[in-house]
DNA sequence: GATGAATGAGTGTTCATTCAT
DNA sequence: AATGAATGAACACTCATTCAT
């Protein structure tokens, strides 16, 4: 019902219907509108934190392998979860408790990528006179824009494939030394 | 009071009694709500779109020149209108009217950005593998999400100046060959 | 604009365009919207309520010619302001005054005709057994509600003479003696 | 509250307050005021069509019991609804869709009786000079305006039985040969 | 006298939430 | 635990009327 209505024009009564529940019994187990989506976020958020491929490309040394990998990782987790982040981008619009739960969800990827930012910048491997806090802003826009205009707003065809490979490109080279 | 309650919270009743008219009055200059927005959106469209910075600065040759003129453009004009534009971001996530002007509004700019590129691409200032749509998409997101963070969001510290700097080395970069 | 909307629906800032003059005008010269309907109504009334045709009729003898005469006054005068006497009856609806004012019209008619069936019986020329008060009543109904199927609602096709003949002929039948 | 103020005047706060219930309540029980009136319409119409009396006194060949019954019908059905009817005739003024019920309601009634002349012609019980559509609207239209005139106006004093006995010679006689 | 923008009381309708069954 | 009718606060919008110009 959030993806197809939006979270204001959701109504409990068709959110209950569609269910096959009473209304009263939606109350048995949420304690509201706001309670189901910050639980259905909440379940979608723990999975797409989950540190499988991140963690294993973080051991790996090629700068390119690790950026490609956070990207896919991003960009895959985004593919899976469009709808709802449709839904939790109106819902921080209206209230401020979603406001908090998106701003923390963008911040544990933006944390990540200053962290490898950081990472690369000490080993040689990305211009050491960028700010990382910065860049990793930037970047991060540069894709979750990409994952956005190719899966939700459909502005451009383009394959999950494909947007690894533009966003990889995109992030890689301004990190480097233009010497 | 938008910018205060938001789109869908303010209520008729209080825009009126801000501007110290009755709440008839509203209605005698504007249909609703969507009407009023509509019309302060469009206002400040209208002076964002002006084509002064950019046209002079089409001419230039120097690309790097280019590239900052229309990202200083874009910042100082968000950095203006940081308010309505987080307005017209919830609007438009309840109001297909409103989803239709972002969309053009983000086209507008989309567009300059497809076109900058490809102009780079044929003076053989920018990597012609690149597809000018994809990085016309990046680059501004980007660019937007640098201007969000700091100007709406308060992510992070910095000068509309340090943002013109950052947003220029990084889209300059990618768009160099690699050799 | 009484005609078109009807009375309740009517606006004042329409009959006002309408008659292209400011609002306020309108309100120089009338105290409200009741206030014009019922000055409309009374100049109606006035020329509908002339003693013109059934004057002469009266010193008739020939009773049918006398109730042809009366008829032909009701239905011509109905014709001439079918819209109005619409507007009326919805307005008597609504509001108490024009109740009152409608029952006065009737009740004009209604008097002329119970004093009609009156000189009949006593010149012998109708049914003395009649009650000439429900007698009255029953047949300006029957000749109102032709006036009102044929020249308000359309319920039929019908020239005003044809009226004229039908309502005629069952007004004079049943008052008739049956022997 | 429909006959205490009528159907225009007649707000829903009170007519919920009436019933003892919350606004809200009237909402899961109707779709609004238009939906209330049109239920209680329609029940009462249903009640008025049944084809009780008429269908009996039909197989009879008396033509003045045949009208007679008829107008008992008509008359005992208006006493019974006569508050409904009055309320019924100020939202046919105001809105198009009682303005059809009306319509339909009456036309029921006329059909009836043109049928009933033409049997009473076709049996030489009646002038078959006559037109039995405008006779039907004519006689129709006394008796209801003797109903509204003794039961709603309070135009006249009368008991049912009068209004039937009146009723009944006003449209006996007219139907008759005048030889 | 004419103007018409300003006024604000009034009301139909929605929908999240409760609670007796 | 499930039900779903009842609740009533909340709000957008209309339009007759006023009055400063």
């Amino acid at each position: 019902m959030f993806e197809r209505d939006g979270y204001v024009e959701a109504r409990i009564v068709d959110i209950a219907e569609e269910s096959k529940v009473a209304v009263g019994s939606f109350y048995t187990h949420f304690d509201g509108k706001d309670d189901l989506l910050a639980t259905l976020v909440h379940d979608a958020t723990v999975v797409m934190l989950e540190p499988g491929l991140p963690a294993r490309a973080r051991r790996q040394t090629d700068p390119v392998a690790v950026i490609e990998a956070t990207n896919r990782a991003y960009i895959e987790s985004y593919a899976e979860h469009a709808g709802l982040m449709r839904v939790l981008e109106q819902a921080a619009a209206v209230d401020d408790r979603f406001r908090a739960i998106r701003e923390q969800r963008a911040s544990a990827f933006h944390d990540r990528n200053v962290r490898a930012i950081r990472r690369l910048q000490r080993a040689g491997l990305a211009d050491p006179s960028l700010d990382p806090v910065l860049a990793a802003a930037a970047l991060s826009g540069m894709v979750s824009r990409l994952a956005y205009g190719a899966l939700s707003a459909g502005l451009f065809e383009a394959t999950t494939a494909h947007l690894d490979a533009a966003a990889t490109r995109l992030w890689a080279n301004p990190l480097q030394h233009t010497s």
